[in-house]
DNA sequence: AACCAGGACGTGA
DNA sequence: TCACGTCATGGT
């Protein structure tokens, strides 16, 4: 019986099988290139395009870790300044943003809006990312911070650290559910399985397929267009 | 001048 | 579980 039951979920896995997801990721990559992510503000324009082998440092670990957090429902060019804020205060590591006054923490990461919350968040993270020590963090142990939910948990993991975990976020929806390959009422992890199944087990296609998306949507997904002209609909 | 950005949490049903 | 309100700045 038990072997039914687990013969029964391999079914449903083989139902994912949809070929469609590698080649709107080749069509993507033809269409924008590669995009550099995740952008690091060492770095000339911020962007590395082509070169895999960041992030270099636990520096730039962290500032990914942090731009992650900050740049929750946020446009990134708001992140941007509050990162460069940090930076410019030498505060732009855990200890240094754990022992800082309040005041001066919020006052440089306000351009990213919703600071109050985003000050919390920060606090948790680092006394977080302190007790780690260096090592790897778990998805569930990021998960249980207050503030990173999957999208956020599965950024730092996949940008600042390397595992493979691909990033769903709204334009992933948005854009999945307009060619109609995906149901928009599918969960977070549905959906990550989704294109998990039908994905080689490669780091950079990770990294570059969620930038892509999100390059992709800024293009032809505004709400003046909303997918009308979309050049995937022709899959 | 509204509308929205590379979400997550708290609440009530 | 899930639908909805809340958080907040800055660009278009």
């Amino acid at each position: 019986m038990a072997w039914f039951i687990l013969g029964y979920s391999f079914f449903w896995y083989e139902n994912l099988n949809d070929h469609r997801i590698l080649l709107i990721y080749k069509k993507l990559f033809k269409l924008h290139g590669p995009q550099g992510w995740w952008p690091l503000s060492s770095i000339q324009n911020n962007y590395h395009s082509a070169d895999y082998n960041y992030p270099k440092n636990n520096q730039q670990i962290f500032e990914i870790c942090v731009g992650a957090i900050l740049t929750q429902n946020t446009n990134w060019h708001n992140v941007e300044k509050a990162i460069q804020n940090l930076k410019i205060q030498n505060l732009l590591g855990p200890k240094k943003i754990l022992k800082s006054n309040k005041k001066i923490i919020l006052e440089m990461i306000k351009p990213s809006g919703y600071f109050n919350q985003k000050y919390k968040k920060l606090i948790y993270f680092s006394d977080e990312y302190l007790s780690w020590k260096g090592n790897i963090p778990s998805r569930s142990i990021l998960l249980d911070i207050w503030g990173i939910g999957p999208e956020t948990a599965d950024s730092i993991l996949l940008y600042a650290y390397k595992k493979r975990h691909f990033v769903i976020d709204s334009y992933t929806k948005k854009i999945f559910s307009n060619l109609q390959i995906i149901d928009k009422k599918k969960s977070y992890d549905d959906v990550q399985k989704y294109f998990e199944y039908n994905l080689p087990r490669d780091i950079n296609i990770y990294q570059e397929y969620h930038a892509l998306i999100v390059a992709h949507a800024k293009c032809y997904y505004s709400r003046f267009v909303a997918g009308k002209s979309c050049p995937l609909q022709s899959i």
